[in-house]
DNA sequence: TTATTATTTGAACGATTGTGCAAATGTAAT
DNA sequence: ATTACATTTGCACAATCGTTCAAATAATAA
């Protein structure tokens, strides 16, 4: 028999590893906060926006342009990313530009990007 | 009158940038990977897994237990993970353990999470 | 063999997501 | 004022997602 124990009606074959796991997870606040960081760039659409904007300063027409989708889809997709604060916008006249947010965004995602790379 | 132009149906205001951007855009292929990686951590089940397979091999079980979601939703979750070539699977007897697949993904995971943490 | 346990798989379900359309808003030009 | 144009917003809809249940595999124990 192994070490064997009932936990809320789940059986849990290794109780140390399990206690060990939990203890050392972050707490549920912070996974779902890196979890929403990750889904911002889980979207072709969005990454390619991102990896625009990572390029060159845009407004919301020339981006639907490079992302290939409406105006009105990409204005969402930004607002998107506006609330998850990668990007951010300077008004001019009745235009919108976006940028990154800040150098940390960048760094992060050329991180990611290099080991792609590599993988 | 701004230097507009028509294309596609769509109006490009600034051809200049829009060019510059879609020829050092890394190519849609590329891209769909990539959001495919960020995807694999973008929901906070699958990221608690992928947490937790960095600190312990781990059976499917006690991935449960932890994510606190049935065993079955454990399953579907580490093949597609499986696929996504993030976790690997030993088995012995009737148990299979998971564990991340390289230390490349540790990595990133790494950095991720101390930008996270600064941000 | 039969029973038991761990995992996988397929189907079904509600929930979420990404999109385009149409209307609304904001801003500048005529 | 009216027109023109960039952007945003609300709605609807199809597609995808994450989950559980139940059945199927796989492997050990009795």
């Amino acid at each position: 028999m192994m070490e064997t124990d009932e936990v809320c009606g789940i059986t849990a074959i290794d109780r140390k590893k399990v206690e060990h796991v939990e203890q050392n997870l972050p707490e549920s606040n912070r996974i779902e906060k890196m979890a929403g960081f990750f889904q911002a760039f889980s979207d072709p659409t969005r990454l390619r926006i991102v990896l625009s904007l990572e390029l060159e300063e845009l407004c919301v027409c020339d981006i639907a342009t490079i992302a290939g989708v409406s105006v009105s889809a990409v204005s969402h997709q930004l607002r998107y990313l506006r609330n998850m604060n990668v990007v951010k916008k300077r008004k001019q006249g009745k235009m919108v530009y976006y940028t990154l947010k800040d150098e940390h965004i960048r760094e992060v995602i050329r991180t990611v990007f290099e080991h792609i790379r590599e993988g």
